[in-house]
DNA sequence: TGTACATCAGTGAACGCGCGTTCACTGATGTAC
DNA sequence: TGTACATCAGTGAACGCGCGTTCACTGATGTAC
């Protein structure tokens, strides 16, 4: 009965989100058309329609993957064993030029939060849940008396930073920012202040 | 010579800056045409050339507009006599349920900032320099020790902030995170604790 | 093992629509006489 | 004081374009016999 491979509908799918969520992080969800995110997948746009009821279906599903992935790479260590880093690495990590330089492969908060307030219920639903893993797994990291709230508050902060860090022009102030935001947070949540300092240039 | 009045075209050219830093700030530059914000000035959409060589111009000072503003809305007192009010005022105010109610008169970088990262060169600079006078005003309130890159990593934090609360989909969820970045940036910054917490209803 | 065929993932032309922008015009203004 | 008129802020029809979406189709797949 199953004519193609049975995963292979399911693979093109997720590569269809996969492409979708690092294009509407890197250029904005209204820039990216249904055409460019079906041509990254190497497809045309008429099949769109036979993966998903309509674009915003398709956000729903890419915030969502955008945010678990982005949390992926915060969380874990980079060098390929899976070890969680500590409450201090993660600060370093997201306030980093790499992260403010890299909006494609970054979080989602800090590329599309303005625009997923104003969208539809839908996206806002699956954003709010995924970002809820996201906070729950930075709680985890937080000193003793922190809990979900406190890390709300750092995982919002830290958007604002890199959001702000990547609209102003001048790269000498956005390093600025960056670093700023590291003693800011490092300090309100115990992290390590001679860490930050040494590690500027990460 | 002149055959309109010296201040006519003046006055014009303002209330469309007006009506369009409103309008782009409740519903995002790109969802936000040229025919709309000509609409709310109460013009139509044809003379809009007459007044900007382009959209992105309009957008240029609609970001500087917006931002200057809201800066004078956050920090002069409501009471209409001018006072300034005092740092742990502006954090309360900032992180307020009516500034996450009210993009359209609120502040620019938690509305737009993503937004602003990905448009023309033109629209940062503008908006780095209007950003810039904030942080300078915001600077002026920190306690001792505390300069320019605090009110930075402050003002970014506080504008990730309101962003994460008005993009979260569940209205208890988003009175947390306001309440706790109330707690981070008051403690942060030595701000009065005991107001932070009586003033919850704010 | 070889062929005929039903399935359905993916193609590409076509649609209506709203956008930013252009342009020939209109009519309120206030000056010149 | 009254009228003719040059100015130009604002009007509205029209443009080309890219968008989200639809749909008749094609051709690779792997099963049935």
């Amino acid at each position: 009965m199953v004519r193609y491979e049975r995963e292979h509908k399911r693979r093109t799918h997720a590569s269809i989100v996969d492409a979708a969520s690092r294009a509407f992080r890197a250029q904005g969800i209204e820039r990216v058309g249904v055409g460019d995110v079906m041509a990254r997948a190497g497809l045309t746009h008429g099949g769109f329609y036979a993966h998903f009821p309509s674009k915003d279906a398709l956000v729903a599903e890419a915030c969502t993957a955008s945010l678990l992935e982005s949390a992926g790479r915060l969380f874990e260590s980079p060098d390929g064993t899976g070890t969680q880093r500590t409450l201090s690495q993660v600060i370093r990590a997201y306030l980093s030029r790499a992260h403010r330089d890299a909006p494609e492969a970054g979080c989602a908060i800090a590329a599309l939060g303005g625009e997923i307030a104003r969208h539809s219920p839908a996206t806002r639903q699956a954003f709010t849940e995924a970002a809820q893993t996201y906070a729950e797994r930075l709680a985890t990291l937080l000193p003793e008396g922190a809990g979900r709230d406190e890390a709300w508050a750092l995982l919002a902060g830290m958007a604002g930073t890199v959001t702000l860090a990547r609209a102003v022009d001048e790269p000498a102030l956005s390093d600025r920012i960056l670093l700023a935001g590291r003693r800011l947070y490092g300090g309100a949540f115990g992290a390590d202040l001679e860490t930050v300092q040494t590690e500027r240039n990460q």
